[in-house]
DNA sequence: ACCTGAACACCGTTCAAGT
DNA sequence: ACCTGAACACCGTTCAAGT
């Protein structure tokens, strides 16, 4: 009956996208996005970096698929947790997709560089897009505010992230930071250093998020519940 | 006296850090960041790639001058056009980023990829704390406010840019996503379409810096003018 | 059908040697 | 002092050939 039961041909494959998708996110998570080359992903899956392309098209390809993965289950997490009115359910499913960016390393450079159109983030969309019309904006603002939202939390992720894992390429930005500030003559920056460099990304976001929601909340024309 | 007048030694220099950063941005917005490439950059520059480690200690920290370079004279421009309320001079501010990092391709990704800390931004940074401060927000509150509209600029600008130019590894959005709702079962996103996919960035920009305004004229504590 | 082997056309970076 | 030449250790991608 279903597409299981066709018998074999041949040797059963030793590759499978879904293997493949796997290992690639592990080889993520240890090594981060710049590590991540098709030939060290065949490597982990002992096989030829050839073999890929039977399951890929390209790397970006790759990378579309990992993107639409990360963010499996993220509109369900929003759910449970989030409970209260639409303002709160909003942020309860911006939330979960930080979160989900932040569970793999590299997570929103990941994202960020590809433009997924899978069931995952279609559904993402498609709950956080519903929950604003119902909650009584009309479809551009409802549509605005889903890319405003949207936008917000990856620009914010990638900059988390990025603080996270100075280990590479990036200048480890809390002492270059603090000797430019101390050094030049940037009077404003220096008297809120303590601000700017205490790595309190959870109250940043939640900050940022905040002053969305409130700006919603006040654009929102009364009609829903 | 200057530094010019010391007399050269041997051949002048056919390289600068200046030229070479020139030649970049001008390859850039021709290629994209794609096809930035070490070699390539240093045919442009009729030299060898070996030439630019004289200038630049890796390609990264080239990436970063660029991205310094991108945001010269942003803060000037910004007050140009902006005479208003505290308010209304920070979305000065915000806009004249968005059309600094427009104003080359890719400017967004090359923009997030690096952590400047040359006098550009961190006068910019300077700039939009002070303004907070002097509208009566606290030192954290201002500190929060700079990364989240900064924050928001990149995450917008990078989407904005990658649905610009479709031609390289990006599925061409606007089919592909029309495709995909129609063939899912997504109601909301089918009903919001047209805003969707409208394309029209400007309207988009403003509308989440107009709710983040907002939320912030909504917290500001009253005492500056 | 699925994967290997081998190649193609590149990369960023280093460094002795030339001038 | 500044740049070349040449190499090192890689890349993504393709495709005939094997099994």
């Amino acid at each position: 009956m279903t597409s299981t039961s066709i018998p074999a041909r041949g040797r059963p494959p030793r590759l499978s996208r879904d293997r493949a998708l796997h290992t690639a996110l592990d080889l993520l998570d240890r090594s981060g996005l710049d590590a991540l080359t098709m030939r060290r992903l065949a490597d982990a899956l002992e096989v030829r970096a050839g073999a890929l392309y039977r399951y890929f098209a390209t790397k970006q390809d790759l990378l579309t698929a990992m993107a639409e993965r990360m963010m499996e289950g993220v509109t369900e997490a929003a759910a449970e947790g989030g409970e209260g009115d639409w303002g709160e359910r909003l942020a309860a499913l911006a939330r979960a997709m930080r979160t989900a960016l932040l569970g793999h390393r590299d997570g929103a450079r990941v994202f960020a560089g590809t433009h997924a159109t899978g069931a995952n983030i279609l559904g993402y969309a498609d709950t956080v897009v519903g929950l604003l019309r119902e909650a009584g904006f009309a479809d551009d603002d409802a549509a605005r505010a889903l890319y405003t939202v949207a936008n917000f939390t990856v620009g914010h992720t990638l900059e988390e992230q990025a603080a996270l894992h100075p280990g590479e390429e990036r200048p480890a930005d809390p002492g270059l930071l603090r000797d430019a500030v101390e050094a030049g003559a940037y009077p404003h920056l220096g008297a809120t250093l303590p601000a700017l460099a205490s790595g309190d990304f959870d109250r940043l976001f939640e900050f940022g998020l905040g002053l969305l929601v409130d700006g919603l909340r006040a654009r929102r024309r009364p009609g829903g519940e």
